[in-house]
DNA sequence: TCGAGATATAAGTTTATGCGAATAACTTTA
DNA sequence: TAAAGTTATTCGCATAAACTTATATCTCGA
């Protein structure tokens, strides 16, 4: 396996990283997990959506390696993995405000 | 527009940002306009892709703020608005490096 | 071991996204 | 202004991912 392949096999698994973060719920569930482990039940009612989509999206973390789960009696509790990836998260959300300021301006300077 | 409503609409566009991230194409043309500006033929030649597709990317790129472009003659200089998206995006490989560490452990305890 | 609560999965549909090929649009030079 | 080079867009297809509903699985306590 030459180099070029290997950049191209992490470059997908970073891409795959990034699609993992690409959806609304997800991210709360992860800034959620940030404060503290939960149970499915109680990332369900936080985030206000139904229970198998709360399952199906933090298979999708687990499957990424940036949840886990571990059973506690008759309850599973998530808890977040890697805390930079909160790190992460709040520099893109920064980059994010910057730009929609950078918008903001533009309009202002168009009147 | 209750606080609800602007969490959920922040949360879409931080998960809009995410998704512009998520293909290796354009994970490679922001590593590469992170080095210097570069037109799009020397974009398209860098990554091996072909020029439809760099240019399709590059709009993404664009529409979400992340990349700039400013015509030079009959080129198209693009560049990056905001390094701290490489600081993201290395958090998050940083964080899959340790992934697949913990992954390639497990494998090796297992034996 | 049976019922209830908690979590996970399956099925079916809809929506979104990437690619390649063809082509259009813009800019300079002859 | 016609030709050549550069960049952008469109189209048709294929793949993938999300949502809702229904159902299955797992754990505990009676």
């Amino acid at each position: 396996m030459n180099t070029q392949q290997l950049t191209q096999e992490v470059t997908q698994l970073h891409a795959d990283l990034c699609a993992a973060l690409a959806d609304p719920n997800r991210i709360l569930l992860l800034y959620a997990l940030a404060e503290k482990p939960r149970t499915v039940n109680e990332l369900t009612a936080e985030i206000g959506i139904l229970q198998p989509a709360a399952s199906r999206h933090l298979k999708v973390l687990r499957e990424h390696g940036l949840a886990r789960a571990t059973r506690l009696g008759q309850h599973v509790e998530y808890s977040l993995v890697d805390p930079r990836l909160i790190d992460a998260l709040d520099t893109l959300r920064a980059v994010l405000r910057d730009s929609l300021a950078r918008r903001a301006n533009l309009m202002n300077e168009m009147e």
